[in-house]
DNA sequence: TTTCTTATGCTCAAGATTAGCATAATAGGC
DNA sequence: GCCTATTATGCTAATCTTGAGCATAAGAAA
């Protein structure tokens, strides 16, 4: 057993090549969708053209994590980000098509939010992250697509090796895709992604050759795959912001300085992939403090016109962490 | 500028050396105090002998970041852990000691959670976390320390450079630190280290070269520095186990398989560094259905004795998610 | 036996949530 | 100009949740 890496070991062993990529999750919402900026990539030798996230290698010259990715970001897609945070760290070593037998690709996934510019950059475009996760909008409904990927969790379910096994994969598909009584958690897009990952319902599974419980035809055709583990990003970027946007005031990072609470409303719908009630959402914000009306009204909605309303940046001060409380003495 | 990194991109890049180092927070709650697993370097150089986090280099035999991580600590500190969870990636090229023109350390920070054993391994002891952080413990009040601190952080404020960043400085003390009428936020942990690194009253940021806006001297000698950057990671766990604990059954794994509702009410504090309500603490933990009676009861706790519980696992599956809520139409 | 300490049951008021109904103000079709 | 569809917004009743506390039970220590 080697010693710890210390502040007093001598200059990093490169034991095997490490070689770590900085990938973006950059979210807008335009006409209530929620987008996320694509890449095609130029170069094509398989003959599979995939969908990317912005991507590039950490570099000597950046100084921080984040300054890379925001490099790398704006110069592919000529613009700025607003709102970064980390995502994850990935690095399983047979979670790609490509295996290095001397080294290892780390891919550090970052969430970035932003308003949608008008014209992407070349090579870039604005997607709707219901192409790579069909079953995740719930706005108009239960989606189609998820009787057609019932029989097969089923069947693996089914083709457990042990009566233990089978009761714990039920759970697991219960518990992520709301079946046999359990509620829709939005939340839980990672989880689904990866259940479906490890019962070969993703592309991805059968072109990285992981070990699956069912054929690549039963694969939904509608569901884009994304390149290397992209959409295992995207949609870790998908549930955090699903997460993050019931606590704190993240959504305005994607709307215009003005707008009115429908417009709100709708953003944070196409986020959740759900309808909300509109009156209880109302009185949400206005409980919260978090708008206030510029006194401008917005005729043209197709009804009664709507005050119009910005963000109170002061809240960020006032209430800087609602969330959940200890029953806390004083 | 060069290609992103695809799924067809040939294999990894060695711009420069990169080593990855995999580093736990491996927490326990004895005789109701927060420890951590901590590892002294055997090897003296500096004459400095700075705590360190259990930690060891990503290496090729490694399946998954997890299982590298695993190995590890095990292996450091002949433990087996329970949950683990990844923290965070820290890479800033400047935040260490030790600098080097040529490549690059990552810190992969893990949060695990263990049931401390009798005897640690050689060169590892638990040590009580709020050694590292003695501002972050208000179970007996207002920590002694925040006084002492004070005087240098409204310094800092005063200095800054113009009005506006005046006005920034003092927000940012007054909501990280509880002062001038904001409320403690226990989750605030990174935030506040972070601010303290900043200012220049962490050990650290001295021993790093990076600007400060205090003397040395100025800071506190209770609060322990650590090795490269272990504060900084400790710092992230705490934080996110403060913040779990509220939405996630958590606390279990530091619980004995039969405890007293008072034993989980004391480890939830240690580990928030708050007092409780005790009947309001009874009742959340009730109305969740977190646990069940043992039929046992503990005598020689000093007043009544109290019936003896164990965590319902069924709970995992019955309430999946409980958190927040978007207001959501039905 | 008294006093202290902890365990546990119960209550009350304030606040937040859920699920509605009702009314106001525009656009568009006739 | 009038009716209707559509959206905006105000208001309410029932239910839950939370904060704070009182009262009693049952051991341990003096």
């Amino acid at each position: 057993m080697s010693q710890p890496a210390t502040q007093e070991s001598p200059a990093p062993r490169a034991e095997f090549a490490v070689s770590v990529d900085l990938t973006a999750v950059v979210v807008a919402v335009t006409d209530d969708q929620p987008r996320v900026l694509i890449v095609r990539p130029a170069e094509v030798s398989t003959g599979e053209r995939l969908d990317a996230l912005p991507s590039g290698p950490l570099e000597l010259g950046h100084r921080t994590l984040e300054s890379g990715l925001r490099a790398w970001v704006e110069a592919q897609a000529r613009a700025k980000l607003g709102y970064i945070e980390q995502l994850y760290t990935f690095g399983d070593r047979d979670r790609t098509a490509l295996k290095v037998p001397t080294g290892r690709i780390l891919s550090i996934g970052y969430l970035a939010l932003a308003r949608e510019t008008g014209a992407a950059a070349a090579n870039t475009s604005w997607q709707d992250w219901y192409r790579y996760f069909p079953w995740e909008d719930w706005r108009r409904g239960r989606p189609s697509i998820l009787d057609r990927l019932e029989p097969t969790l089923r069947a693996w379910v089914a083709a457990g090796p042990s009566r233990v096994e089978q009761t714990t994969r039920k759970t697991r598909i219960s518990v992520a895709f709301g079946l046999d009584g359990a509620r829709w958690s939005e939340e839980r897009v990672l989880e689904r992604y990866e259940l479906l990952y490890e019962i070969g319902l993703a592309f991805e599974a059968h072109r990285d050759g992981s070990p699956t419980g069912c054929a690549q035809s039963d694969v939904p055709t509608e569901a884009q795959p994304m390149t290397a583990d992209h959409r295992r990003i995207l949609a870790t970027g998908i549930a955090r912001l699903r997460g993050k946007i019931k606590y704190r005031p993240v959504v305005f990072e994607l709307m215009p300085p003005a707008f009115t609470l429908l417009q709100l409303q709708r953003t944070v719908e196409a986020l959740a992939g759900l309808r909300l009630h509109k009156q209880n959402f109302r009185r949400l914000v206005a409980q919260q403090g978090l708008v206030e009306e510029t006194g401008g009204i917005v005729t043209g909605t197709g009804g009664r016109p709507a005050r119009e309303v910005r963000f109170r940046h002061e809240v960020l001060i006032e209430r800087p962490a609602p969330g959940l409380r200890l029953p806390i003495a004083r």
